[in-house]
DNA sequence: AGATGTGAATGAGTTCACAGCT
DNA sequence: AGCTGTGAACTCATTCACATCT
């Protein structure tokens, strides 16, 4: 079976709204349910969970603990990734605490930062170690997934060397670009394009305003 | 003129890609250039610049510097949005300095939190103010973003303060769900889905992993 | 020649309406 | 009766091919 990434997106926010049900208490919802609950599609909600089996009962709904189940095993949720910072600035520290939430699927292990005077931090829950160690920390605990918190020029440097260090996939959150080898995919995320998408939201600029350099 | 988020979103990048080419020096582009060097399809580009104007010369190309400077003026990025930040802990000034560097759309230009140890701390070249003054501080910069890096439960009364302080838009990385008023847009921004985007691409899970708690 | 701008063709994604279970 | 699962209709987005302009 292979998700498209709008549907796997679609998947994740299901899941989520399961869990806020599961924590009501809410044991049985429809698709109508879900939809008005969280502002979906009923139709498509049906859709995108008839094409990975039958779920539901008909006359009744969906069963949100089989559900949650079966859609956190289908999403890869079911089961504790182990996450390194890579860089551990006010970025790394702050996604440190951050990512180790979601639903315990994650948990964010270890850090490692080049600087001398950042090794022996403590960092929610564990202890900042120098870059050299990076590999022995992924070994040491089994480590799936990278974080690069790191400056842009140390970026595809530090990529290259949690590939070294065996782990299964990278997000970079360094606006560099990094060059990936299939093994080891790497989702690039700039922050960046949340402030522009509400730029365009904003008021129609007053002439009086201050220009941006490169725009003159 | 309504861009559709998707159109708007590619609009970004091709705006992005342009600068790269200025610091390059590079001043004729076309699409086909473009296209390879960074990835991009060149029909799409064309038809997404057509619908905004005539931008290209025909047999020529589209010059980089007119080009970016019209970009800019659509996505209302040749102008500074000044923004403040609620919320100081590690996130919030991860990002006062990260965000600052959108190329000096937007510049951070204060920060306000409600714990007395963090008020008066200098950041990314402000100082911290305490919550109280929230309001004066939005008038006194001009702001017309916020952006929220408080913890989950703070985060609707911050909205409700940050429009009564009269920001345009507001940036939510708490992941709490806000309510909206119309006039202020709210973006929010839930990093937890890029692991879960990148789980998916991880290796089946051994059965000897442990089982995350709610999945059971 | 060479690259843009664009209508027409294709494809992907969404909605609808209803047949089929429970 | 009520809600799921699904094929068919529809809308939106992308690609193609070429007429058009420099």
């Amino acid at each position: 079976m292979d998700l498209s990434p709008i549907i796997h997106n679609r998947l994740c926010l299901y899941l989520r709204s399961l869990r806020r049900l599961q924590e009501e208490d809410v044991h049985k919802i429809s698709s109508q349910g879900l939809a008005e609950r969280f502002q979906l599609s009923a139709p498509q909600i049906r859709k995108d969970l008839a094409q990975l089996g039958e779920f539901g009962i008909r006359g009744v709904g969906y069963d949100v603990d089989e559900l949650t189940c079966r859609l956190s095993s289908i999403l890869r949720l079911d089961r504790v990734h182990p996450v390194v910072m890579v860089g551990m600035g006010n970025l790394g520290r702050a996604l440190a605490r951050y990512l180790g939430f979601n639903h315990g699927a994650f948990r964010v292990v270890a850090g490692v930062d080049k600087d001398p005077d950042k090794v022996g931090l403590q960092v929610a829950g564990f202890q900042v170690r120098p870059s050299s160690e990076l590999k022995r920390v992924v070994q040491e605990h089994d480590i799936e997934v990278g974080v690069l918190t790191v400056p842009p020029d140390a970026a595809q440097g530090n990529y290259n060397r949690l590939v070294e260090a065996g782990v299964s996939g990278v997000l970079n959150f360094s606006p560099a670009r990094v060059q990936a080898v299939p093994e080891v995919p790497l989702k690039d995320i700039d922050l960046r394009i949340y402030l522009e998408q509400l730029a365009y939201f904003l008021p129609e600029s007053d002439s009086e305003k201050e220009l941006v350099s490169s725009a003159s």
